[in-house]
RNA sequence: GGUUCCGUAGCUCAGUUGGAUAGAGCAACAGCCUUCUAAGCUGUGGGUCCCGCGUUCGAGUCGCGGCGGAAUCACCA
């Protein structure tokens, strides 16, 4: 409409003024609520070439408009905006079109589909999972979704770092210290069993560091001398080296937090099409280096270590390769970037990944680049801000870690808690209730972490954040659940509803702000794609469904003795539903059928 | 100090390529369950959109300069 209307604007102007517009000039937006109309022309860009005010060129473009097309029923001029009204005949066509699309995301495919690479959740295997790692698998995961629903080709990879230091120092704890313990033997989940043998050293490695400097020895010195560290560095080098002894250790440790982090992956609804371990890929990069040290984009040093000068590019002198020849990360990732461009020759190559590395990746795009690697423009990294808590970061030493895992399970609780104070669900049995309570319990805390704009910092409260009202997921979800019972009604009462068709329409402004809501769905979707932002979407289902509480409350669906507006109603219903669960599904929220 | 990001109601957050009187939720207060699910709906109160200057018919939005906060600036990953 809006298209056609621009045209329409185009020709008045030509008309009257006989005048060309740029078509950037013409401003066209929905008719604020409180106005009367259904669009809007803004006329200040156009008084240039009516050389009159806006009042008088408002009432000129209005009245040539109304008399030369049949869909503008009206129009009224205030200050410098022309609002004009559409005739029913124009909006019932128009409502037989949409509740014929019977998917409403064919509307968002791009022209030029793409190949794009996204790179998510690349945990450390030496800790379970916590909050911020739940934001990254959310964001990755609905990225996907957002991306292939347009039409894209979309692949999901996760890194895993299940190599360095840090894994050897859980390794060494639990031989040191442990009694052999295994998750089966334990009871304990693989990932936080490894997690208490790292806390473990932390604590001992601290101790000896403490008592060090107690006997007068600085404290940088203590930290590189204490007994467990030089243990730890030398189990490093055996792990380099293949030890057998080591390498089992390492082999059998990991499988425990892989067993961990799948059960974590499987609650979150999660999932990967390519996992990648460090372990196999630490060492690629090298030749890359080499290569460009040939082509003298890179220099060497006296020490023989090699270097990129990044200082034209506004950025800093960054090491690729140690003096022994060693890679360093980031020579890692210049090497599985060229590796996957080679095999996917991806259009993007998406890394989602905090904020706190954003220097890391400008600079991972300059050496690229400063390669001769044109692709390198489509790496995109992902940046998306921290989550604190009501005292501020979350830190490990203080014990404020929020724990994925425990997280999810109090969602569910508090679920169930809510869910069965309210007296829900009756005549249901009790694995079904399960699977509610999980859902709910999952969709208020997905819904929470994604609503809002990845690339802020976000504070996480927990004791508000479990909340089910207002903007909320459940909200979301009993609005969903809310029209599904009114068609279950419908069925038992035997009254038909006809999806397609529609001959007449109830005149009322709320269905027509319903209406408005509805049809932004494919833009919001595209906008989300173009934006990378699932909180669009997330805002947009929040809208949605408090528009659709309204309408509920406001009219009778099934009750309606007219059955031309019942059956409008109905559909108006239907349609919301079907939009509320692909908007809800893009960010990976599931939706039960009753609550 | 350099670079990047952020600053909107008491709190958590929205706010479309610059458009009309800046919006939700939570918290507070007042109403609404014999009628399709009250996880809901209606109403009241609550704002120097960090500050200043500029561009513009028009700035929360764009530009510049401050102030405040975060991240980062390793032969760690």
């Amino acid at each position: 409409m809006e298209i056609i209307l621009k045209e329409k604007v185009k020709e008045a102007v030509q008309f009257i003024y006989n005048c060309k517009v740029d078509e950037e000039l013409i401003q066209i937006q929905e008719t604020r609520k409180d106005f009367k109309g259904d669009f809007t022309i803004v006329v200040f860009p156009l008084l240039r070439f009516s050389k009159n005010t806006p009042e008088k060129t408002g009432e000129m473009i209005g009245s040539y408009i109304v008399n030369n097309f049949t869909a503008v029923s009206g129009f009224n001029v205030i200050k410098g905006f022309l609002n004009l009204e559409i005739s029913d005949k124009w909006w019932i066509d128009y409502f037989a079109l949409m509740a014929s699309e019977k998917s409403h995301l064919e509307n968002c495919q791009v022209k030029n589909p793409e190949t794009i690479l996204v790179e998510y959740s690349s945990p450390n295997t030496n800790k379970p999972l916590h909050l911020g790692h739940i934001r990254n698998n959310l964001l990755g995961f609905s990225l996907y979704r957002i991306l292939s629903a347009c039409g894209n080709k979309v692949i999901k990879t996760n890194i895993v770092n299940d190599r360095g230091i840090h894994i050897c120092k859980s390794m060494l704890a639990w031989q040191k210290f442990g009694n052999g313990e295994t998750p089966s033997s334990s009871g304990m989940k693989g990932d936080h069993l490894v997690g208490k043998y790292y806390v473990l050293f932390e604590k001992e490695y601290r101790a000896q560091i403490g008592e060090l400097v107690l006997a007068g020895v600085n404290e940088n010195e203590a930290k590189n001398s204490a007994p467990l560290m030089k243990e730890t560095r030398e189990m490093l080098l055996k792990w380099e080296a293949g030890n057998p002894e080591v390498m089992s250790l390492w082999k059998m440790m990991n499988s425990w937090v892989y067993a961990g982090f799948d059960e974590t992956y499987k609650r979150l609804g999660v999932d990967f099409d390519i996992i990648y371990y460090e372990s196999d890929t630490y060492k690629t990069g090298r030749d890359i280096v080499i290569e460009g040290l040939k082509n003298n984009v890179l220099y060497k040093n006296e020490d023989s270590s090699i270097w990129a000068d990044l200082t034209p590019e506004g950025l800093d002198q960054k090491l690729l390769l140690r003096s022994d020849g060693t890679a360093v990360y980031m020579t890692q990732d210049l090497g599985t970037a060229v590796a996957r461009y080679n095999e996917y020759k991806f259009d993007k190559n998406i890394y989602v990944v905090g904020n706190e590395q954003n220097y890391h990746f400008q600079v991972l795009r300059a050496i690229l680049k400063k390669m001769g690697y044109n692709w390198s423009d489509g790496l995109i990294h992902f940046s998306y801000g921290m989550v604190e808590l009501p005292e501020g970061r979350m830190k490990s030493r203080e014990g404020t870690i929020v724990d994925a895992d425990d997280l999810i399970t109090e969602m569910q609780e508090t679920a169930r808690e809510v869910s069965l104070e309210l007296g829900k669900l009756a005549g249901f049995s009790d694995v079904e209730k399960e699977e509610i309570f999980r859902k709910i319990g999952m969709a208020a805390l997905k819904y929470y972490i994604l609503k809002v704009d990845p690339r802020k910092n976000m504070t996480f409260n927990p004791a508000e954040s479990i909340d089910f009202n207002g903007n909320t997921g459940p909200f979301i979800q009993y609005t969903y659940t809310r029209i599904k019972s009114v068609f279950r009604k419908a069925e038992q009462t035997g009254i038909q509803f006809e999806y397609g068709r529609l001959t007449e329409v109830e005149a009322g402004i709320k269905e027509i702000e319903l209406v408005k809501l509805l049809r932004k769905f494919p833009e919001t979707v595209t906008a989300s794609a173009q934006d990378l932002s699932p909180a669009l979407i997330a805002n947009y289902c929040y809208d949605l469904a408090k528009e659709y509480n309204q309408f509920y409350h406001d009219y009778s669906i099934l009750g309606e003795n007219d059955p031309v507006v019942r059956n409008f109603r109905l559909v108006l219903s239907k349609v919301t539903s079907e939009i509320l669960y692909k908007g809800m599904w893009l960010l990976g929220v599931e939706m039960p059928e009753r609550m």
